[in-house]
DNA sequence: CGAGTTTTTGAGCAGATTCAAATCAAGTGG
DNA sequence: CCACTTGATTTGAATCTGCTCAAAAACTCG
């Protein structure tokens, strides 16, 4: 018990005091209907690097939000293989995919140690209908996170492997810029696998990616620890211009 | 005018006697709620096929539902192509790709004729904040939309163009029955390139996996004429065996 | 019917996958 | 402290799928 204050303080944070309040749901309501919020929020013991907050088939009993820590939603098909779905940074709502069904499509599996909280979903509308500010913020956040499956999805129809990489990097990049963390200095929570298995490519392939991109001075690699060395070059290759500017694309 | 009858009933016509009525916004509520909802739908003249009923950067006004007709919806990037993000049939929620920043990402673009309903989204919101069943079916339907999304990323992430092409026609078969049409006699509304835009292919790879489907003999195709004539086959392909069981592979 | 569009078919090539092996990183236990 | 295990990442070589370019065939609709 006394071997780990730091999560106790951090479990008793509320949302109040969260950094990542703008963010997430309390975003732009009064004091008291934060209360009013914070009263069906629970927030848990830290969750282990492996344990799963939900299964597929689960019903859906709540949203997730991790304070720290990194989590991805998998799919697994009936061959047992796992597709990524998506990776969950801190402030991004985990669970929504049970909107429909009721039940998740998906599971959810930390690949760090993290803190959560947990809203469960009827008493979410419940406060939600009442408050016309926390509705439209739950309709925002919902909304952005169809943005960010659409953004995948746009990855996944690009043709060429590095440009898909390329815009990997460049959108978790941006997304760890709206947390507060170092944009241009990453550590990747998640293995060349999960990568490989989020951008449909093979990871050999997205190893070899990598190292591409280092040989061109785009970025710097050593496993998980990637560094940014030229964001507007990166820029470049997401917008298009395919990777091998001065190509001479099988001109002949 | 005389010369459009049908069209003119068909506008008049409420959501009470829409044969869309379940799979729709108005599922599940009484029917004194049902007339508040009425009041906000419009219902407008056909939109002719070509026509857009909103452009990327649009501010979000409304959601649409086509009682009839077929839209795509696609995504223009910056270099002038465009990638097909969705198929929208009858019944199915068109727009809510605006909810998260309040502008439209994507275009909305009728296939074919089509009749619509439009509700305009923020007087939605007020009328759903007091009718608790509409609130549901609010959710309902954005999470089904979801889902779909989802199917879609499925579908890139296969690695095998014939994979993604079955997956396509068995998923689009799905939605016909789910609204009532023979799901196995299809007429296609959109076109190869549509098709292969959305799927992230060449259109001639399409076009050579329809043709393949047919030589199996899971499917005959003329034109934009599909048959379904091995079900059983096709829902094979889909969840995995990955259609060369017992082909000779390269024959000779 | 003919002009234009859409779809199919063909051939060659490039990029991504697969299989296999080497390298690297991080522990573990002697 | 080092040898050894284990897992992850990188690299290499060969194969194959799907793309590109090009042309033929089939539809559509004034």
């Amino acid at each position: 018990m006394s071997a780990t204050p730091i999560d106790l303080i951090t479990l008793r944070k509320g949302c109040a005091s969260c950094s990542l309040q703008q963010l997430c749901l309390p975003a732009g309501i009064s004091l008291s209907e934060l209360q009013e919020l914070e009263d069906i929020v629970k927030r848990k013991r830290p969750v282990e690097a492996g344990e799963r907050l939900f299964r597929q088939g689960d019903r859906m009993g709540s949203v997730f939000v991790a304070r720290d820590g990194t989590f991805k939603t998998v799919l697994v098909n009936e061959e047992g293989e796992e597709q990524v779905i998506g990776f969950h940074l801190p402030g991004e709502l985990i669970g929504l995919d049970a909107l429909g069904t009721g039940s998740h499509r998906v599971e959810a599996v930390a690949l760090t140690r993290a803190n959560v909280c947990e809203v469960p979903f009827d008493e979410l509308s419940t406060v939600a209908s009442h408050i016309p500010g926390l509705q439209r913020q739950l309709m925002r956040v919902i909304g952005q996170s169809v943005g960010r499956d659409q953004d995948h999805r746009e990855m996944l129809v690009r043709r060429q492997a590095n440009e898909r990489i390329a815009l990997f990097l460049h959108g978790l990049s941006e997304r760890l810029r709206t947390i507060g963390e170092p944009p241009d200095r990453i550590r990747l929570p998640m293995s060349r696998e999960d990568i490989a298995r989020f951008l449909g490519l093979a990871l050999e392939t997205v190893s070899r990616g990598f190292t591409r991109l280092q040989e061109d001075g785009v970025i710097s690699v050593h496993g998980r620890k990637v560094e940014i060395l030229d964001v507007a070059e990166l820029d470049r290759l997401v917008h298009g211009q395919d990777g091998d500017r001065e190509r001479p694309r099988a001109r002949a």
